[in-house]
DNA sequence: AATTATATGCGACTTAGTCGCAAAAAAGGA
DNA sequence: TCCTTTTTTGCGACTAAGTCGCATATAATT
C-alpha cells in the first residue's frame, strides 16, 4: 500500500517526512529504532518523533521498548507478540500462536523478554 | 524471611541500605519504583540503584519497566507475568495461568501492556 | 496574492538512571 | 586495639532518548 494512501485514510496530511518514515517501516520485517534508520531519513530528530507520535495516535504503528531504553517502531499489521533480547536488544516479532486474555483488561501488546537463540548459542553477555 | 539472611545466602554483604530496600520489597504486593518508596528509605538515589543492580545480578529481584519509563522492582518469588497500564502506569502481578514457551529462547519475563480495569471503567485518559 | 493553519529545523531542555571520586564503614590481620 | 585493605555510601556532575518552544517554511483556503 502506497504510504500516501495510508496517511490520507487516517486523515493525516501527506508530507515528505511522513512518507519517508512510512516507506521505511513498510520495508522492515522487524521493528526499528530512530537510531537504526536515522541515516536513511532526511528529517530532524524532533520531526521524526513528532510524526511517530501522530502515527501512534492514529493507530498506524506500534512501539516496543527494548532493554536499551530505545523504542522500536513497526507498522501495525496483524496483531502479534514481541520478543526483546536483553543481550542484543533486538526486537523480534513472534508470529506463532501466543494468545493472552485477561478478563476486564484491554490488552494492547504482549512482550516476552529474555535471551534470543542467537545470543544463547554464542554465549554473548549483556 | 529476614532480609539479612537473604543477603547472606547470596553472598552479598549485609548493610543498612540493603536491608532497608529488601524489607520494603518484602512488604509490597506489587512492584514499586524508586519514586514510590524514596520517602521510606534513607539512602541516596545512587546507592539505591547500585544495590538494585547488585540484587538483579544475584537474581534476588525482578524489574519491570512501565510506560512512564520508570523501572518497578519486586522480590523474585514465584514466576508470573505482569500487566502494565498505559494510563496509570501501575505494574500489576498476574498470578493467573499465563504460560508462554518459545523453542530455543530463554524466557525471563512476560509483560502484558494495555489498560487496566480501573482506568477502563473510569474512562481515564493517558 | 493574502491569510490562516500546519509542519519542520534548531537548540535548549527533561528525567530516570549512572559514574567518578572522596569520605565512611566493614573486614582482616598482627 | 590499632593499622591496612576492601567495600559501600553520598554528593554532584553526567548521560541519552525523547520532548518542547519558537521562528521559519510549507501547504491549504479564501
Amino acid at each position: 500500500m502506497p504510504s500516501g494512501k495510508l496517511l490520507e485514510e487516517k486523515g493525516i496530511k501527506v508530507t515528505q517526512a511522513r512518507k519517508e518514515i512510512l516507506e521505511i517501516l513498510e520495508t522492515c520485517t522487524q521493528p526499528v529504532s530512530y537510531e537504526n534508520i536515522k541515516e536513511s531519513i532526511s528529517m530532524d530528530k524532533a520531526t521524526f518523533y513528532r510524526n511517530i507520535s501522530k502515527f501512534e495516535e492514529s493507530n498506524l504503528i506500534n512501539a516496543i521498548e527494548s532493554h536499551d531504553k530505545k523504542r522500536y517502531f513497526e507498522l501495525k499489521r496483524k496483531p502479534h507478540a514481541h520478543f526483546t533480547c536483553r543481550v542484543c536488544n533486538q526486537v523480534e516479532c513472534i508470529k506463532s500462536g501466543i494468545y493472552v486474555t485477561l478478563q476486564n483488561y484491554d490488552i494492547e501488546n504482549v512482550i516476552i523478554q529474555g535471551i534470543c537463540p542467537s545470543c544463547k548459542l554464542t554465549n554473548r553477555l549483556p
